[in-house]
DNA sequence: AATCATTTTGCAACCGGTTGCAAAAACTCA
DNA sequence: TGAGTTTTTGCAACCGGTTGCAAAATGATT
């Protein structure tokens, strides 16, 4: 039904070569041509196929976004960032929902069948493993959010998730606390062992404060609330928590208050994301701020460099975080 | 690179079309040919190429899947949806991103060049237009989230606005207030207009209950919380409130708690979504459930069965709403 | 074993574009 | 004006598949 080449260089009186040429940009045509190429297409309401032309040029534009975290609020956020980016730069996203796939296989064979320029996998829990499948498959990726690493086998962009670890232990040191806890995310994500680590790490200084951990079953509310009660009910909670993120944060919140207890008076809380929601003034949450935008930014640029240059040399793009204080734990001691 | 169904003939032995055939389903091909090719296929690691096929087949599996509404949380769980349903019927979503845009024309375009078998509207902000663009392109649209009517022009699932606009204001009425309001989104968008409308003519049956009502410019927290400020500082604020959606909600509830009024005691307020954060402990919002997975499920049916039939008489899909108790008014009275 | 019906296979054209190459057209410059 | 250079144009092959058609192979029937 829609209007092809052909249609648009009879009407024309050209050939076919000469309407393909006034729409591929750098192309020799002269202005004559062209005017007379844009009429009739005009006229005739055609608009290349860009599937067709893909065929030759060896080039679809369409970006696999890979993703598993479709809970999180924040990866709405994530979501828009790469659209845009992608969009502005002419790119079009192709959306895998890979929630609960264990295997790379099917989605890289489904993203080489669509024959896409590239991948982004946007994801902190995804094993790294998917990552790589797709460059094996010879696809350019980028990790984004994926486990920082001084010799990274794929281009990962995102934080130093061992040093938010290491972040928080301070902060929740610094407020004189004697017992500490760590309520991470789902045990098996790089994420949520990173951070175990750099919090580890940190409180292995400060011999004569207690260390306790846990592991939601999930990044998400219900999973933050659930262990958190599990905690309280259990009996001696720690007084101050680093929680997995910040939707875990906010579950975990809600239980302490449920069960009578007062955030940060009693117990308190650091999170991590920095998430919109943790600014709402209904909820104030001391977190950790990683630069989503940034991060998203810098994928963007990554693959758009790949595109030209797929055998680039893998690097790891690193984005400090900082605390951002808000009301779940005590005034900072200066 | 990747490997093509001429290599796979060459090293089988055989005709291209009989490799072609092994890949398309319902075509005649023997056991023999097929273990054949299979093999052939097998070692050296091909897969069709989807787009190439498209060519001829003209199907390319592609939906197009257009959204404005990046901001609020509950289309998180849209495109969780979305993408879960579409990729489990072999289709591929193209995410398409229409945060600032106002002419549908460029879209259009787009994905037509991409010849997307099928459009999805996701949105309750979009204008119609952007779905009647499609249809008018010859494009297979589902609108879903969009205006309902008794006309369709194009294929609309959704809820009945008016309707949910009534059922909150016969909510708020039974709790005996004498005065009432409605804190609608972005006046512009159909959902609003909707939702108003059936608030002021459910009220018309209470002639002694005063109304009044006032737009947040967009649906999000901020714009609720900004709003029910003003509400607040100019005095005279009503007892109960219909808020656009849960996001404005929670604004406008946090707005009621840092004023030192209490929620409901002193201002009663009912949302509409039901979203997963309104039933989170310490939100407990009051408000209307819109049965978002029914809606995606009955989109994507639909879409599917439009892919055979395209111009298939248009209907319109409506799914009831129903109200969800919670914390943020009063006890209902029996 | 010969005839006919049925299934399987390959040929070649086509889907909607792109592109290397050589011919044609348009400039330069003497 | 004509030779030489540069730009523009069309031809035809190709990208990776699909498909109508007729020939070849297989199977059924007598």
């Amino acid at each position: 039904m829609p209007v092809t080449l052909k249609e648009v260089a009879e009407r024309a009186g050209v050939s076919r070569s000469a309407v393909s040429r006034t729409f591929t940009d750098g192309a020799s045509v002269s202005e004559k041509m062209r005017s007379k190429v844009e009429k009739a297409a005009r006229e005739l309401g055609y608009s290349p196929n860009a599937l067709a032309s893909s065929l030759t040029t060896g080039r679809t534009k369409l970006i696999g976004l890979v993703s598993n975290n479709f809970h999180n609020p924040i990866f709405l956020e994530v979501f828009d960032l790469f659209t845009r980016g992608l969009q502005d730069r002419g790119l079009r996203p192709l959306l895998v929902n890979l929630s609960e796939e264990r295997d790379p296989e099917n989605s890289v064979r489904m993203l080489r069948q669509y024959s896409v320029d590239g991948v982004v996998v946007a994801s902190s829990t995804l094993p790294p493993e998917f990552a790589l499948a797709f460059r094996d498959a010879g696809v350019p990726v980028v990790h984004s959010f994926g486990r920082a690493s001084s010799s990274p086998k794929v281009h990962v962009v995102g934080i130093d998730n061992v040093e938010t670890g290491r972040m928080a232990a301070r902060e929740l040191v610094a407020r004189g606390y004697d017992h500490v806890a760590f309520l991470g995310g789902p045990a098996d994500a790089t994420s949520t062992q990173d951070r175990h680590k750099g919090f580890v790490e940190e409180l292995a200084n400060h011999p004569n404060v207690r260390r306790s951990e846990s592991f939601a079953a999930a990044y998400s509310h219900g999973a933050g609330r659930a262990e958190m009660l599990r905690l309280l009910e259990d009996g001696q909670p720690a007084q101050g928590y680093f929680c997995g993120d910040d939707v875990l944060s906010i579950g975990a919140l809600s239980a302490i208050r449920d069960k009578g207890l007062s955030c940060p008076k009693d117990i308190g809380i650091i999170g991590l994301n920095d998430m919109q929601m943790a600014g709402w003034e209904n909820i104030d949450l001391t977190t950790i701020h990683q630069p989503i935008r940034q991060i998203v930014t810098s994928s963007i640029e990554l693959m758009v460099a790949m595109l030209d240059e797929p055998d680039r040399y893998p690097e790891a793009r690193i984005f400090p975080c900082s605390v951002v204080q808000r009301g779940t734990l005590p005034a900072h001691p200066a």
